[in-house]
This record gives C-alpha cells, structure tokens and sequence, in this order.
DNA sequence: TGTACATCAGTGAACGCGCGTTCACTGATGTAC
DNA sequence: TGTACATCAGTGAACGCGCGTTCACTGATGTAC
C-alpha cells in the first residue's frame, strides 16, 4: 500500500459507499436483485434517496459494481484455496462455502441472467483468473496421462472427441499451458460443481430426503481419485 | 376425452387464458420473469388491464400457473423421450432441446428462486414424475452390479459413502425399486446435465471458445459407458 | 319463434404506491493565503 | 491564527412513470319458458 494516506474526506466516502454496498445486499437477499431499491437503502441509512447519487451513477452502476464485487470475492476465494494446497477438492469445497455464505451473491454471477443486462466487461477477467486458478491445480492434480482417466474419462468417444475439440478451442484458457485432458477435466469439474450448487442454492434439494453435502462430495472426488 | 363438449364460451375463455399466457412468455423472454406486467399483456392483447382479472386472481396467480405449465412440459418431454427408448443420453438431448427451445422456461423452473416466492404444491409431484422418469431409463440402462461403474463410480469411498447415504435416504424416489448405485447414477446424471446447462444458457460459456454441444455431450455418455 | 332474464366479458375511471432521477439549495468541511 | 473561498455531502420538493388492483357500469351472449 504505497498510496498516499486518504484524506478524512476519501475515508468518510469509502465508509458510506460501503455501508451503501452492505444495504444492497442485505436487500438482494430479502427480495432478490429485482427488487433492490435506492430509496429503500437510502431510508435504511436513515438518508434521503438523492444522497445516493453522490456515491453511484444510479441503480445500474451500484449493480454492476455488486456484481464486479461478486466476481472478485470468488476470484480471491479461489486463489486463496489455491494457495493453501488443499487440491482439487479443497478448491471445490471453498467454493461451495463461498456459495452458501450467501447464496444471492452465487445467484447474481451464475443465476438467471436478466435479459437486457450485460455484466461489466472487467468481470471477463477475472472469470478467466477462476479458470486460471483451476486450471493450475487441476494441472497439478493430473495423472501425467489421458489414459488414467476412468469412465467418462478418455477413452470414450465424446471424451476423446470433447479433448479434441478443446486442443483447438481453449480460448478460455489463455496461454495456459495445461494439456487437453487436463483442460477436459478442469471444464467437467466446473460444471458439475456447479451443477450441485445450482440445485441446492435453488432449493431443489429440499424434500428430496438426503444431504446435497453427501452428493456434493462424491462429485468432488469423481474427477479426482480412481475406483 | 370424454369429457362433454365445452360450451362456446368456455371454449373461448380458454383460447384467451392461452393468449394471455404467450403473451406472458414472450414478456419473460424479453424482460424476465420480474419484468412480466398484467398491464402490458393486456394491451398487446388490444384489451384493458382489469379484462386479466377475468381470468387470472392477479398477476402471482398467472406466475404460478407458468412455472405449472414449464413442471408439466419438462415431465411431458421427460416422458416422450423414456417412451421413444433412445436411453439416457436420449433423456438428456431431449432435455437439452428443450431447454434451449425457450431459456426463460427453464430459468423459470431452476433458475434464481425469488426470495418470498413458493412453487405451488402440485409441482412437487411433477418434480418426483421427472425423477421417477429418469429412474426407469437409468435403471433399464444401469449395468447389473455397481463394481462396472469406473472413476468416480462405486469403488471411491466418497462414491460409496454417497450410495450408502442414499439407501437411506430415498425420499425422492418414492417406492422405485431402483438399487443404490442406480439412485446414485441417476442423481450425479441429473445435476451433471444441470451443470452444463445452466452455464450454457446463463451465457458463462460464451467466449470461451468451445461448443456447449460438445462438452455436453462428453457429460451425457460419462456415467453411461465406460472406457 | 319470441320474450324475459341471467351470465359474464370487457371498459374506464380511480386508488395508492414506490420507483429512479433532476434540480436548486443549505450547511458543514476542507484548503489557501 | 484567522479570514476568504472552494468543495462537496446531504436535503426536500418535484417530475413522470408504470405498476397491481377495486369498482360500478355497459353490452353482448347464452339460457329458460
């Protein structure tokens, strides 16, 4: 932090901004993205609505920035289980902490998307560090060849056939230099995490009688470790 | 159909409900399900606001009875693909086509839950239809003992541990005589397809470079071949 | 076939509401000399 | 240290809007005799 100390002023404006911040998703959580107000934030904070636009453009632009925000906490959250060498799984695990610490903000970057909204270009970014990120343990996890892999795993057709497609389709992967099989397994562990998560933060679980922890890590280990 | 003929004007109270209610998918598609307004149906209808309350209690009830309507067009497709014997990955195409024949429809049934909503009752045991549906064709599928699954399959304790947990826990299937490693399949089939799908049609693989398709299909023949 | 009545689709005015946003203004906080 | 000025946070009134919903009413369609 090399930055010059802020001014009280700077201070103060940062504090309310994210007081502002802290409303609005205690808002989205109660009613959704749909229904955050800035009139509402601004009553919680015992401030006139107006005030508002002292800190944000409107009510797009504190979107976009929650949104922004959103990204980059699960951007971080992803680096740090990187980090702690915890593997495929511990990356898996944080992942699902990081969802069901508040499912709303899991639902405002994998959820519905809102046919008129685009997400802030930024956000590209930092979904290609998340990738980045698996792509390194994934690397690190993997047998050193394709034919490791058990069912569903290469040596199938629409597995050897998805390998192929990506060896020449890895633009999400940067410069990455992760062999196709590794790029394979990072996509396939992706989904199928969220698929679990999408289903038990939308509550699609619930009735169903068992626990979505129990799925969850079976679908973890799936990828990872050979019968 | 043996019910007796509809009189002309429930024949025409009905042509209208189904208007009423294109209408409204045509506004999710456009503005999502938050945008959809009573108001604006009714005036691309050439008809007054209050004219709805003829046919809907407000505008909670005619939500309700598209997220109905979605349950019964997935079971319905569901059902036609067991009957068509194309197997599991014929189940899963099929719902693939049918979830990217209309995205809103799908968002509308496991996209974003909005906080204060609940899905009417009756959905519930169209949920349990889907499921039981996908039980038939993975059971008719399964391989007979569970030591064929490969990677990921019976043989990983976390596998294992989620097999045991299940026969114990089979609320979902209701009596389905399907064994454990069947109830497993089923289950990892099911969120696998979820996974991929609910990225796909969030938009969160646009960019990346790789047909969907692809990837897709790689996830559909996982859990049914082996290598 | 014709008349009397009931049903019911649809209208138009009105209700209260909360929304995002603008604008001119006040008053406190910071800065420059 | 004190004064003059600029910056800027926050207010309150007002704008136009579209929403869901109610209500009393009109007029056409169906039914019963």
């Amino acid at each position: 932090m090399a930055a010059g100390a802020a001014s009280p002023r700077e201070r103060y404006r940062s504090q309310v901004r994210a007081e502002i911040k802290a409303r609005a998703w205690d808002q989205i959580a109660t009613a959704g993205a749909s229904g955050l107000s800035l009139n509402a934030i601004a009553k919680e904070l015992g401030m006139s609505g107006p005030a508002l636009y002292r800190y944000f453009g409107g009510r797009d632009d504190l979107i976009t920035e929650l949104v922004r925000d959103a990204y980059r906490s699960l951007a971080d959250t992803f680096g740090a289980a990187a980090d702690a060498g915890t593997g495929l799984s511990g990356l898996a695990r944080a992942m699902r902490h990081w969802a069901l610490e508040d499912p709303q903000r899991y639902f405002l970057v994998y959820g519905t998307p809102v046919p008129g909204y685009r997400a802030p270009d930024d956000t590209t970014a930092t979904a290609r560090e998340i990738m980045a990120t698996l792509l390194d343990v994934c690397a690190a996890e993997a047998p050193g060849s394709a034919e490791a892999d058990g069912p569903g795993g290469a040596g199938t057709a629409p597995a050897d056939a998805l390998e192929a497609h990506l060896a020449d389709h890895r633009d999400w992967a940067g410069d990455h230099p992760a062999p196709p099989h590794v790029l394979r397994r990072a996509l396939a562990y992706w989904t199928r995490l969220h698929g679990v998560l999408s289903l038990e933060l939308a509550g699609h679980f619930t009735g169903m009688g068992f626990d979505p922890e129990v799925l969850f890590s079976a679908e973890c280990e799936g990828l990872t470790r050979r019968g």
